[in-house]
DNA sequence: GCCGTTTTCGGCCCGACTGTTTTCAGTCG
């Protein structure tokens, strides 16, 4: 499937344009295309072939010509040519923020700076202030803009590492000799930021299964002898720039392997030193008994063993298995020794109503009966369609009177599918920290939910204003992205989120888990904070297609990692009961 | 670039903020 490879190269091409200051239109056409690859539920090949390449939206004859060229040579000549003219390097440049198409432009005609590390060095020097347009004050935002990046370089949101990573699993598993297949580290604990795909297979013939899968990585894999005796590890690039580092173990290794490989250090550390107050202590991968033999009674207990699952391992160190997700490091291993952990950790399923989507009418892909289509697909049994409210005028935010047609039109649409529909909106919280509707139309609304959008710029003690107001408003039932931060891209705006989260529990106003892959806001350490102060929580898509209803699941794995039950989530709620338990109009 | 109950050309989402300015270009959402 070439969906995503052939998506980067349109990106490209638009951001190459971009820089060549290209028409707006034009440069809109190859995002809006790369953006559809992303979603489209097929290989683009099967599309070509049959030669429905035009009934894609957003396709004509010149991107339908690029697709097929792309196909038979692997190659579009278009970007080849673009690349002549301004070397890919440039487009680095826009990763920092305040650097778009014409500084970068003209940072590399003026400076010759074609890489990150030349805008460094050119920075450092004061080279920067010298050009025209730019100051001192610009020179030092770019130098803090690097020393960002830096610190987030090599760091992908976990989104875009668990879908390569379970690709890859599933390649893995169908080859020959391979017994069993995990994914470990941070994904696997759902941390929100990963640096690699990390898996561990087990195998009766290492070196066999590790070559086969060294093959399947491609040519620029990488082998290398693993961190233990008799175990192997090959690394290299799978899609979206992301690496892949694969172990491979017998499979009498594999439990512990996968234990040691999930980590976090400090949690391995601590299990391991309950292991030891039980006698075991770790040679490679086997666990070994300093207990004398003759103490146990004859022949009753072999001496070395190795664990045949995490969950005999941990019974060996006197604890339930922990699942991945609830391995921090901090203070899990003794909660877990006193019963404390959660009996079940919430799951895709329990998830019943996606409370946070958009259609047509603002900046969504899909209509509203395509959306329903598409809740019912994925099994939900509820939907709260919340475009957002006019201020957001690049999203199309409705005015009061579209608004209104909308409503009607959805209240339609669910009674006509009988498909529950609550119609609401996600409105914008203004800078003072009154709402973008006036009271009687947010009353009129079955779900409001309420995000800022503008002013990330305002102090803490403002932007703490507006949350705060925003929970003591009686329409307001949850707020949206409450930190408002893009993953490895932008911190959220200052905010004293404390108090924010104090006063959304005595106000009864619940807070988001936001799914999308760039977002995860609340973060997982916020949510856990969420849950123990008594404030409601769900977990919502901001879905604004179909396909992305389905990033409900990387939501509920940052709910998973904050420790959070079904019990604990409004929207694992049948309709009638959410009702009930959300705060009432006053 | 694409698109058409506006149908083969002329539209296509816009407003605020920032740093550099002295009237604005570039960036961002």
């Amino acid at each position: 499937m070439k969906n995503l490879e052939l998506a980067a190269q349109f990106d490209r091409i638009a951001s190459l344009l971009e820089v060549l200051s290209e028409s707006p239109f034009k440069i809109r056409a190859y995002r809006r295309i790369a953006r559809t690859l992303l979603e489209l539920p097929e290989p683009i090949e099967d599309v070509a072939r049959e030669g429905r390449l035009r009934e894609i939206p957003g396709v004509g004859d010149a991107i339908a010509g690029k697709i097929e060229e792309y196909l038979s040579t692997g190659r579009i000549g278009l970007l080849e040519r673009l690349k002549q003219q301004i070397p890919e390097g440039v487009l680095e440049l826009m990763a920092i923020p305040g650097i778009g198409a014409r500084t970068a432009r003209l940072l590399y005609e003026q400076l010759g700076v074609a890489s990150l590390a030349e805008l460094e060095a050119a920075a450092r020097a004061g080279r920067i202030r010298q050009l025209k347009g730019m100051g001192q004050r610009s020179e030092a935002a770019i130098l803090e803009g690097i020393q960002q990046w830096h610190r987030q370089a090599g760091l992908h949101p976990m989104p875009y590492v668990l879908g390569p990573a379970e690709a890859l699993a599933a390649a893995v598993q169908k080859l020959p000799g391979v017994a069993r297949v995990d994914l470990a580290g941070a994904v696997r604990r759902a941390e929100e930021m990963a640096e690699q795909a990390e898996l561990v297979v087990a195998a009766a013939d290492v070196a066999g299964a590790t070559g086969a899968i060294r093959v399947q990585l491609g040519a620029e894999a990488l082998l290398q002898p693993g961190p233990w005796p008799g175990t192997l590890r090959v690394s290299g690039p799978v899609a979206g720039g992301v690496t892949a580092e694969v172990l491979v173990v017998p499979p009498e290794a594999y439990a512990a392997a996968l234990f040691f490989r999930t980590g976090p250090a400090r949690h391995v550390e601590q299990v391991s030193e309950r292991l030891a107050d039980r006698g075991w202590r770790w040679e490679g991968l086997r666990l070994v008994s300093s207990l004398e033999p003759e103490r146990e009674g004859a022949s009753v207990r072999d001496p070395s063993r190795a664990p045949a699952s995490e969950p005999d391992m941990y019974r060996l160190a006197g604890l339930p298995w922990i699942p991945p997700e609830l391995r921090w490091g901090e203070d899990e291993v003794e909660r877990a020794a006193r019963g404390e952990l959660p009996p079940r950790l919430v799951e895709v399923s329990d998830i019943v109503g996606d409370l946070h989507t958009h259609t047509v009418a603002s900046d969504g892909v899909a209509t509203p009966e395509e959306m329903v289509e598409g809740a019912r697909a994925s099994g939900l049994r509820y939907l709260a369609v919340t475009d957002h409210s006019p201020s957001l005028t690049i999203a199309r935010g409705l005015t009061v009177e579209r608004l209104r047609a909308h409503r009607q039109h959805l209240r339609a649409l669910s009674e006509r599918t009988g498909f529950p529909l609550l119609t609401g909106a996600e409105v914008d919280i203004r800078p003072d920290g009154t709402l973008d509707y006036p009271d009687d139309v947010l009353a009129s609304l079955d779900w409001v939910v309420a995000s800022i959008h503008s002013h990330f710029r305002l102090d803490e003690a403002a932007q703490t204003r507006r949350l705060l107001a925003a929970c003591e408003h009686p329409a307001v039932k949850v707020l949206g992205h409450p930190t408002g931060r893009l993953l490895g891209r932008r911190e959220g705006y200052p905010v004293d989120l404390e108090a924010v989260l104090d006063r959304a529990a005595e106000t009864g106003t619940a807070v988001e888990i936001n799914a999308s892959p760039d977002r995860l806001d609340l973060s997982a350490r916020w949510a856990r904070r969420a849950r123990a102060l008594g404030v409601r929580i769900v977990v919502s898509t901001d879905a604004h297609s179909p396909a992305q209803l389905g990033f409900l699941r990387y939501g509920v794995l940052t709910a998973r990692h904050a420790g959070l039950a079904p019990d604990d989530l409004l929207n694992t709620r049948p309709l009638e009961e959410l009702i009930q338990s959300v705060k009432p109009h006053r």
